[in-house]
DNA sequence: TTATCTGCAAACATTTTGCAGCGAG
DNA sequence: CTCGCTGCAAAATGTTTGCAGATAA
């Protein structure tokens, strides 16, 4: 009895999903949902939209994947390297993407909340440029 | 001869430009497209959905307006008060904002770029909060 | 007059959802 | 066996576009 609420850790280990896992690991760069549907049909790995959307969605909610929206509003996934809160400079061409901590911004921001007298305040940063690669190409 | 191309500025003065102008005026706060065209017509002015959209787009464009896009990738606008780059830190409840500037962190963010090779980098930094006001409703 | 603007409805792109069936545990 | 996961297709969103007719200059 009382086996209680089920852990919210319970994610079933389907094919589908380590498909999708296994996209992430093989891509350095920010991918959509829907490039990475493209890329499962091309290696042959039947999976649906929905589920891709599902399962990213899932994963971006355990910490385990970044996402970042781009100018288009279209969202955009990757697997997450760096724990805790952090920025991403992301090429517009390709989607390489470092990922940057800014102490002395984040105070900045910090400050300039109490300052206007806001609450509960979360900032939303991204810069995009060239990445030297797709400079020189 | 040469009229020359149509000039840029060519923007007729219609009665829906004059709504939709007047309507950002009455607003402190960022509004999205819907909602003035709700706001349009609750006062009875019949604009056109797209009409509005077109209006907002063309504004944004001459740099009248400032467009911040919201969580869910909603446009929203405001007439702009402060000239040239700037940021905001906008009350998710209200809507009201204010304009901030950081020079600090533009150079920080700048550096960044300038350390990793990207070039030709701009940033998106939008600030959400609770408004004083609202943190006492 | 005439180029621009407007309104409508249909097109769009992305993401979400309903539901019957499949499959992991 | 069960309950969560999946696939499909349909719905929902927010925004854009094509076109015929209205209108400012």
């Amino acid at each position: 009895m009382g086996e209680g609420e089920a852990p919210v850790t319970g994610q079933r280990g389907t094919r589908q999903r380590r498909a999708v896992s296994q996209v992430l690991d093989a891509n350095d760069d920010f991918r959509s949902a829907q490039d990475i549907h493209d890329q499962l049909r091309q290696a042959g790995d039947k999976v649906g939209l929905a589920t891709v959307y599902r399962t990213l969605q899932a994963m971006a909610g355990t910490g385990e994947l970044d996402v970042v929206k781009t100018d288009t509003g279209q969202a955009v996934y990757r697997r997450c390297r760096e724990e805790g809160h952090h920025h991403h400079l992301v090429c517009r061409e390709c989607g390489a993407a470092v990922e940057v901590t800014g102490p002395s911004f984040e105070k900045w921001a910090d400050q300039l909340a109490r300052d206007h007298g806001y609450a509960d305040v979360e900032h939303r940063l991204e810069l995009f440029g060239l990445c030297p690669a797709c400079q020189a190409g």
